[in-house]
DNA sequence: TGCTATAGAGCAAACGTTTGCATTCCGACA
DNA sequence: TGTCGGAATGCAAACGTTTGCTCTATAGCA
């Protein structure tokens, strides 16, 4: 368990532990043949760089910390994922963190990750509050906000347009002929939430069509809650909704629970859009249409971010909100062959 | 993004910054009055601990290194959310590294955490040889192997006992009166599912019935090959079996995929049982009976295990295999009620 | 031969902590 | 009053690097 330093390696090579860091970082002053003898000799001891050490002195770890919510959520992981793979690509480490849709636990970890001297933070909020109570510590290590509330605050920013997203979801269930659709899981207090459910208001008004919602009391979305609150709606006799469109993939799916238990055929007699388009939603029965984050240039764009103020030009703020697309699975039919 | 350090903090309540890093760490032997004073200045300049600095003189980063194949894998991502919620129980956080089931990556990947300094890492296996390919490394750093192949060998292991539920998932499907079963997605070279295999065999032999096998040429096993497996093999005629226990939960789903599309109904017309229990069984209309393993146990058991050789105690290695249970849901049906 | 430029190597500071040991101060006790 | 003990604090080393600066040869050139 004994590690090995450059010290001694520089004694058995006897020259002085600079030259070995030299020897090691590629330095040019250094001659090929003292180069090629010290570097023959680490790879003999097994020496290998101590990172910690070297963080000291560089004033950099070459880290990158990420908080989520929760890694065993769908979209969590796709994203950590994809964070962890686009930083690997620019040389960075990735510090896991989750937040379990904690404030207090969210702060606590941002504070753990600025005390490990991570290079920048990435992090998926866990409220519309995290932007306040986060901002005292973020002038200590660049950080950017995914997906979160933070637009027209001061602090890096990337998120999908939530609400084109909800107007091309809605004319999508429009074209398709319905005119009853129920907005699933509507909720108050999510910047997110707000500018989804405003774009599917915006559509249905534009069309003439009245906008029915279901709101979501919970503050996190998931399966069970979705499946709850459309657990109740399926038990109320003459339910006309044609269409569901669901504030969340999660919702969806547990929607779909819903209506399978409560025997209603799903796409025949119920169309259900989603929105995210986690991994699930592809499944086989499940098939969910569902309108897109563009995950991975997300993260890309965050990890992008990150690298960019580090390497110190970058003083402003980046924000960018970007396009979401459909993606069409089995989850909607035309009404007219609805059979209700 | 200045960083305030001990010496500032002793500057300005005028003391050594001896005196202002024992009044943080609690030290018996400094005055209560000074350790007020000095605990409100810290508070005010937003002093924060340097954990590089303190790792370097305590010689531990309180750091665990967690080596997943790929985090977007229910599986892994399931896995991934346990150790970390244990560990940062015990007071360690944990780095993520993804080695993309690549051995040369994961070798990079580990030297690397090694390099870091983490204190002892886990990791899920990206094959067979990984234990040889690691080895020359594992001294440096307590290490344990989750759900890999490695029993049998000099290191710390956790894992569930694949024979063992692989005999639970067989009597249970010859329990419901299946005798034609196929055993679907064996693989080669890979010690978990030959002893999956194994236990499938044994048990069929036991109750005299001839076992079945497809199997599967990919190294690793996924919904997509899984669905690629079946198709082919609902593209024959006269099909007999009426039961299909797949050897991961990935490669049932795709077994369901390819099932809806060659219009077999499931469970009606086919039964199929999986192994694993990732979240997306659980999902409505997929709701896969399937064996399942103790991932928060076996989790804990990781983490515990480092934790214990970090205190220093625990020479020998720590070897665990796990019971798994059979978690009963819908895709399995008593062959009476199959219609063919 | 003498001078200078330069390549190659070493010295030592610095990064921010923790902690063993030395020092100071003060009161108690003989 | 002198000595001792203990509480509170300071000093400085150590952790393993990187790197600016210094020093020493050696080669090139006149």
């Amino acid at each position: 368990m004994e590690h090995i330093t450059l010290k001694d390696i520089a004694k058995v090579a006897n020259v002085s532990y600079a030259t070995v860091s030299r020897a090691l970082s590629g330095s040019k002053q250094i001659s090929e043949a003292t180069r090629q003898r010290v570097l023959k000799i680490c790879h003999e001891m097994g020496y290998t760089t101590d990172y910690v050490a070297r963080a000291m002195v560089m004033r950099s770890t070459r880290t990158i910390g990420l908080i989520v919510t929760n890694v065993n959520n769908p979209f969590m992981s796709e994203m950590a994922n994809y964070v962890e793979q686009h930083a690997r690509a620019k040389g960075f480490d990735i510090m896991l963190c989750n937040s379990s849709h904690d404030l207090e636990q969210e702060q606590q970890v941002f504070r753990l990750l600025v005390g490990r001297r991570v290079d920048g933070i990435i992090i998926l909020p866990a409220g519309h509050e995290s932007f306040d109570l986060l901002s005292p510590y973020m002038n200590r290590v660049p950080t950017i906000f995914i997906s979160g509330n933070s637009r027209e605050r001061p602090v890096n920013y990337v998120s999908v347009d939530n609400y084109a997203g909800s107007v091309l979801g809605t004319e999508y269930l429009i074209g398709l002929g319905h005119r009853n659709i129920l907005y699933f899981g509507r909720r108050q207090g999510s910047d997110t939430h707000s500018f989804r459910a405003k774009g599917f208001a915006d559509t249905c008004e534009k069309h003439g069509i009245t906008p029915r919602y279901l709101d979501n009391p919970c503050p996190t979305t998931s399966i069970q809650n979705g499946y709850q609150l459309a657990s109740q709606l399926f038990s109320k006799k003459n339910l006309d909704i044609t269409a569901v469109f669901a504030s969340s993939d999660t919702n969806a799916l547990g929607v779909i629970k819903a209506a399978d238990e409560a025997g209603i055929k799903v796409p025949q007699q119920l169309s259900i859009l989603g929105f995210d388009n986690i991994s699930y939603s592809d499944l086989p029965k499940i098939d969910l249409t569902t309108v897109e984050q563009p995950k991975e240039a997300m993260a890309a764009f965050a990890v992008e971010t990150i690298v960019q103020h580090i390497r110190g030009g970058e003083e402003g703020c980046r924000q960018e909100v970007m396009a979401p697309r459909i993606v069409i699975r089995k989850s909607c039919l035309p009404i007219k062959t609805h059979k209700s």
